[in-house]
RNA sequence: GCGCCCGUAGAUCAACUGGAUAGAUCGCAUGGCUACGAACCAUGAGGUUGGGGGUUCGAAUCCUCCCGGGCGUACCA
């Protein structure tokens, strides 16, 4: 909060001294250590040299344009020429008191409120979703949930894959081989058995694959029988994606599959050969790129030489109905590293299609899931851990942790406690990391109960809670000041101003890792307060200050974890 | 071959427009429950950021060359 108006006011007073400068550098960070201060800026030193100036001489000639005694002790210049700034308690406290008040929670919504589409998740029909899955779900949702904390209106669309070439065979697996008894115990498993049939079998015998073929064309000519097979499979597995996504607590806004633009898809070839974007190549239908460095060998094939269209075209018309229905001013999809050739040619593709389109295309990828050996998981070979097994374990263990920790609560308790704190783990585990990172799975590390985990966090909210029930009815006393005359009381409140700026770096960079950092710290600062400032114990106005600063860091925490997606408990 | 990504403590990871002494956790060692929950807190050991060169007042971060690994690379998504 205060981070702002000291960063306008710098950046106002640059101006007067530079009047052409580009203050969007011109920025305030938190100091690295507090002996520094508490907020510092480095952009005067880049600007100075930049402008032919002495950096310290620059630096004392914008000290003296900002006014900001009400916020900070004097400013100091330091080494080559950063300013640190140190906050009075005064204003500190200030902003507490509102906070205390339900005036603000340190961070502000956008002034100028953007539109986003998020695509994530986006499983395969007649797959199960698996471990692979569930990086994209979390991640994607996070971030839709933080855009819309800083006041944003965000579309969350989940781009099923319910059309392709992979309903060939699994048709000729339907027909031919379908276990109509595995059917009802498990759909997904037993689609998936089938697919991996028929895929062997085409290896074998080319009159196999030659029939799945034929399915397929029989498919998209519209035959009856076909597509009521094709409706059957789409309507089991989406409603088993929909039991893991209640599990998980995620949701989305749109569902619109691939299939939902199949009707458009001939249209955009034909466009883009008319335009002189696509031409033809080797029977297929192929766009070059080049002038751009990366895509210069790599055509994208927008259709191919059996006259169908694939992924590139899909997505190509998928943005295009986005573009219309929702006017957005960013596009993010959530999916992993491999993807990124794709991208680079969906985005440089629609810019020649669509020129002055004006929307910002994301693509926000992540890391590879690895096995215990450091190989990748294979989605159609090899061991699968599917993912309500993964859930149902993290749940299992979650639950002998708090059994062993807290036999005395009720049974149903522990199974609620287990379920919040076995998912979030998962979650949280996910989150936590740089997303560029590979993720080793491993439980050990994803169901760790300690750490910088969901169950510390988790922990640390369940212990202001504790002490908010022990205060029972007793209300609330509004503190007029904070004195913060104990360190930790006094850290603890300048991390808590740290809130916006930090939701303002996940949403700049799509990371909520940072997030994540943020309030593992929070609950350090919080840990350390708690050991070392008693808080029921105390009297008068230091009492009712620290239950204020109590109660102001539960709000914080609940609010950060509900953004990434976690859920929170009264005790565990 | 070409392109993209990665290499940080024993392990797993972090490091905010390039920024000040590279930080956590696990594990290891030590101390703390007759103060609100010890699933906690405090202290300590542990580093040539794969290697060389360059740009810069300043490099884990940018450029370049090596070494090692992953992924992608014309009709799967």
């Amino acid at each position: 909060m205060i981070h702002f108006v000291l960063q306008e006011k710098l950046q106002r007073a640059v101006l007067e001294i530079l009047p052409d400068a580009d203050i969007s550098s011109v920025l305030i960070r938190p100091c690295p250590e507090p002996k520094f201060g508490d907020y510092q800026t480095n952009a005067l030193i880049g600007l100075a040299k930049r402008n032919k100036l002495n950096p310290r001489d620059f630096a004392t000639q914008v000290i003296d344009k900002i006014e900001v005694t009400d916020f900070c002790q004097p400013i100091e210049i330091a080494g080559p020429g950063f300013l640190n700034f140190r906050l009075k308690i005064d204003a500190l406290s200030a902003t507490l008191v509102d906070a205390a008040k339900g005036k603000h929670l340190f961070y502000r919504t956008a002034l100028k409120p953007r539109t986003i589409v998020i695509d994530y998740s986006s499983p395969n029909i007649a797959k199960p979703m698996h471990v692979g899955h569930i990086r994209s779900t979390i991640l994607g949702y996070a971030l839709a949930k933080t855009f819309r904390l800083l006041g944003h209106k965000v579309v969350t669309d989940n781009h099923i894959g319910d059309w392709g070439t992979q309903f060939g065979k699994l048709l000729v697996g339907w027909k031919q081989h379908l276990d109509h008894k595995a059917l009802e115990r498990d759909a997904l498993a037993e689609m998936e058995r089938l697919y991996k049939l028929v895929n062997n079998d085409c290896d074998k015998d080319e009159s196999i694959l030659a029939s799945a073929r034929k399915e397929l064309v029989k498919l998209q000519d519209g035959n009856t029988e076909n597509r009521a097979i094709w409706r059957k499979m789409i309507n089991l597995s989406r409603h088993q994606f929909d039991e893991i996504y209640s599990r998980l607590r995620v949701e989305f806004d749109e569902t619109l599959g691939e299939s939902f633009y199949n009707n458009r898809l001939k249209g955009v070839v034909d466009e883009l050969m008319a335009q002189g974007i696509a031409e033809e190549s080797e029977g297929a239908q192929v766009v070059f790129f080049n002038n751009h460095k990366a895509l210069k060998k790599q055509p994208a094939i927008v259709q191919k030489s059996d006259g169908a269209a694939n992924y590139t075209t899909t997505d190509l018309a998928t943005l295009e109905h986005r573009q219309k229905t929702w006017r957005p001013s960013e596009v993010i999809y959530v999916t992993d590293g491999r993807q990124q050739l794709h991208f680079q040619q969906l985005f440089a593709l629609y810019d020649r299609w669509k020129p002055n389109h004006g929307i910002k295309l994301n693509h926000v990828w992540f890391g590879a899931i690895l096995g215990e050996d450091g190989r990748p998981f294979k989605t159609r070979s090899g061991e699968i851990i599917r993912l309500a097994d993964l859930l149902d374990e993290a749940e299992q263990r979650a639950y002998k942790t708090v059994s062993k920790k807290n036999p005395d609560l009720p049974k149903d308790e522990r199974h609620e406690i287990a379920r919040v704190v076995g998912l979030g783990a998962i979650k949280y585990a996910d989150l936590s990391g740089n997303r560029h990172s590979d993720y080793v799975f491993n439980w050990d590390t994803m169901l760790a109960l300690v750490g910088n985990t969901a169950p510390y966090l988790l922990y640390a909210f369940t212990r202001v809670r504790s002490i908010f029930r022990k205060l029972g009815d007793e209300s609330l006393a509004q503190p007029e000041s904070f004195a913060l005359d104990q360190l930790e009381e006094l850290a603890l409140a300048k991390h808590l101003l740290r809130f916006g700026l930090v939701l303002e770096q996940v949403v700049d960079e799509c990371r909520p890792n940072y997030l994540c950092n943020y309030l593992y710290e929070l609950a350090g600062h919080f840990g350390a307060f708690y050991e070392n400032c008693p808080v029921l114990q105390a009297k008068g106005e230091t009492r009712t200050q620290r239950l204020a600063l109590c109660k102001i860091t539960g709000q914080l925490l609940q609010t950060g974890l509900e953004t990434l997606g976690l859920e929170t408990i009264e005790r565990m």
